[in-house]
DNA sequence: CGTTAACTTGACGGCCCTCAAGAGAGGTGG
DNA sequence: CCACCTCTCTTGAGGGCCGTCAAGTTAACG
């Protein structure tokens, strides 16, 4: 893994690198592009705009213009309901887009907010798409990334109208492990960004329920809980936990 | 709305035409392409694929090649988990684009269920992508269509993490209401293509809980349920149910 | 008219939410 | 470096919403 210092005059050329690096199944950018076009896409992407901890990168609302790259950091994406119940609708680390749900609109639809100190790339759309119409594998690239959200969001929902708090919880724990594994972070030992409350939002629980079943977890042997630490003691029995369903 | 008939023949202008005249949001076609582009469009787009009833447009894990537009009809897609639950991940109807999900495997993420008769135009999509190229507007409307379904599937998952029983079927009943009225069809008045446990797998219920609810609905005179034929006394009421949360 | 799928309604129980209190961690200023 | 404050987390007790199970009714179709 690059350290942060390293990054930081990353190019587009170093940011695909960064990601092949680590092996990177959600790449930001796509493989394949001959120099030429590689050049080109560094001309657009701006670089590393920081966020510190608590701040927000954009809000629901705001004109849309860039997509964005998380390089370095953590995120969240909530929606805001207009009652003001907030959803949490996906955690984003290295390598991840965010903002593809404000294409629709030209407004970002959802609060992107950093859980630590973050830095982003960014991808003004309108260049990007225009250099995408000459560069095919870019244009595919970028549908790619969207129906993957969008698989992404169907797997949620199967998450949230079908699982019981415990599975939800195996599901989501299985899930961060195997997003830091393939970073070159520890799929077994890992540092929750995030408090129970936002766990919570994004499972459809309430976070006594989701320390509960931390708690309950750690008593069965499955993992170990030290605050935001989470040790992956029985990867496979958190994954019988998914297969063991009523039905 | 045009009848069945006449749009049996439909072409791509055609099509364009039909989504225009009932002011479809939700267009599957974009405006504003000159005549040629739609001549070429035409050449791409194929007709008047049938589907009946209970029949399936395409099933997870079939390679993925076109999108496929409800010409007429009623769709429903939902995902299979590994261990047999099924989840609803959407109910499509005329003018809607559907298999979005699909483009990051080139293979189908969902079953796509014709409700009733339906008939359906397939919209290879390499060769969409490939005039997509030339006609940035067509580019620009697949990007805004996908960000329109991970919008959607970010206030299902809202929807799914927040909202109680109620809420979630008045939700509902609401959204289908302004669906209809959008393609012409009464807002008030209008024939449910799904059964209870359909409405309950999209809704993350019981269907014996949608029944219950429907039933309970009309008893506080908010809506008269004739088996699937639904009539919505007060629109108010429902949303009032919706905006009458806890917190 | 018979058969099957879909729907309704009731009784009951369990899962998770709510409310509450206290413990722990992390950051700030003295 | 410690005291203090605040945010976060844990744990318990109780209750309510919705799932489960069951039986009966209705609708749909051949």
């Amino acid at each position: 893994m690059l350290s942060p210092i390293q990054i930081r005059e990353v190019s587009a050329r170093q940011l695909r690198q960064m990601c092949s690096t680590c092996s990177l199944r959600e790449l930001c950018l796509p493989v394949g592009l001959s120099p030429e076009e590689m050049r080109q896409l560094d001309s657009i992407i701006c670089q590393g705009r920081h966020i510190k901890r608590g701040e927000g990168l954009y809000r629901a609302g705001e004109p849309f213009r860039s997509l964005h790259a998380v390089r370095v950091g953590f995120f969240k994406s909530s929606v805001i309901s207009e009652d003001g119940r907030e959803q949490v609708t996906g955690f984003h680390m290295s390598g991840e887009l965010m903002g593809m749900d404000a294409i629709c609109s030209d407004a970002h639809a959802c609060d992107a907010i950093a859980l630590e100190d973050s830095e982003v790339c960014e991808l003004p759309f309108d260049e990007i798409q225009t250099l995408a119409r000459n560069v095919p594998i870019l244009q595919h690239h970028l549908y790619k990334i969207m129906s993957r959200e969008i698989v992404r969001d169907h797997n949620v929902m199967l998450l949230l109208g079908n699982m019981k708090a415990e599975e939800r919880l195996a599901a989501f724990l299985l899930n961060l492990s195997q997003r830091f594994a393939l970073r070159g972070y520890s799929a077994t030992s890992f540092h929750l960004r995030m408090t129970r409350e936002e766990i919570g939002s994004y499972l459809g629980l309430k976070l006594e329920t989701v320390s509960r079943i931390l708690s309950r977890f750690q008593e069965q042997g499955l993992i170990k809980v030290q605050n935001r630490l989470i040790e992956i003691i029985s990867h496979d029995g958190l994954k019988a936990i998914l297969s063991t369903n009523p039905r």
